[in-house]
DNA sequence: GAGCGATGTTACTGTCCGGTAACATCGGAC
DNA sequence: GTCCGATGTTACCGGACAGTAACATCGCTC
């Protein structure tokens, strides 16, 4: 039972696991240290011992979701080894679900919206992940066989990045319903023609997959 | 002198315009009342005579966003009468304009965040006016010739929505910077094959306008 | 069992916050 | 001038918060 493997997980793992927890339903600023510390069963004074301060374990949380999405890269990798389209089709799935588990969004995302400060040290790891990630699809759309990877690239993330976020404010019957159709859809629409973008100017032709 | 008018403009709206000011720069969990009250020169205890709680207040700072959205549609509309196309070549350009004007992304959007209460009265605001400009795109796509034109709406608002939450987090070169080619693209690809969507599976042929 | 590092406990500081009470002041209406 | 509503001023409450100090305890190693 993992349940007992937590009670015997050391303090600082326990904390993570709270944290992230309890920073992802209510927000950086809507949970005190004590909160992160109870729910980790353990005190505050512990959590200073292994954190030098809110800020610094708000990094380290958002360093834990970065890591969780480094793993999704690697499985997509893993389990679709040398077959670049199906590695685009499995990252799609794992958009869509990203967008459905709950409707709180990007945790990065969010905590960029609340760290208002511009020097806050989590605006490195939030602005680091958001490139990264991009890179990482622009060069999958690449071995995809895309010429304008980057471009379908950015058109993804926008897409990824306004379904997370309008199912916050519009609901899982909102516009980010979409984003799976409209993905393929635009995916599609790269691949059969490769010279659209952004500063061209000429005809297309499309095919839609059935989802 | 607009100095000379704000000090004579009654408190109530002194107190909405530097709440505006403050929660759009700070967040609402990162502003307090009494720095809202300093700022529109006056204090608490006049605050709390307009409004009941801060909460309330917060649910006035966003109507006041949806108010402005508002004249906005007004204005488009105005600017371009009986010429949906043009109406909608407006929208995009102000669309293009809420991202450009600065990286703190859209205010209902960043209150949505934060308010992570489920039964907080500002979230039917925020509900009700992405709902509201969801609808009003959709009817604007229809005007203009485009079969599919809820499809449309809900593409152009993941894009928009993208776009504004990710100059947050990416950078104002990152994937909203591809905002406004992508966006036309899309549209073009509707006008030209209305066919396209989302559970249809045909062949379609698309023509890039010049930007 | 002695020693030691990690952890738990309690209590505390200082600050900020949302919200309220009591009273002073101002300005216009009559 | 008198009245009255709106506004300003000061002080306060209770709670939450980030962060710290001092001390107790546990568990492991040797």
């Amino acid at each position: 039972m993992p349940d007992e493997l937590a009670v015997i997980a050391p303090p600082r793992a326990r904390i993570l696991t709270a944290a992230r927890d309890l920073f992802h339903r209510h927000g950086l600023r809507g949970v005190g240290v004590d909160a992160i510390a109870e729910a980790a069963g353990t005190n505050k004074m512990t959590l200073y011992r292994h954190f030098e301060s809110k800020d610094e374990l708000i990094v380290a949380y958002l360093r834990g979701v970065v890591s969780e999405a480094d793993d999704i890269w690697r499985d997509i990798e893993r389990e679709n080894p040398d077959d670049a389209q199906a590695q685009l089709r499995s990252w799609l799935k794992r958009a869509e679900e990203c967008i459905s588990v709950d409707g709180r969004g990007c945790d990065l995302a969010n905590a960029a919206v609340e760290l208002t400060e511009t020097g806050h040290p989590a605006r490195r790891v939030i602005e680091e992940m958001k490139a990264d990630q991009r890179d990482r699809l622009a060069r999958l759309c690449r071995r995809a066989g895309i010429t304008k990877s980057e471009v379908l690239a950015d058109t993804l993330m926008l897409l990824l990045e306004g379904a997370r976020v309008s199912r916050q404010s519009a609901g899982c019957n909102g516009p980010s319903s979409k984003f799976i159709a409209t993905a393929q859809t635009v995916i599609e629409t790269f691949k059969s023609k490769p010279r659209m973008g952004c500063k061209t100017s000429d005809k297309k032709s499309v095919h839609k997959r059935e989802s």
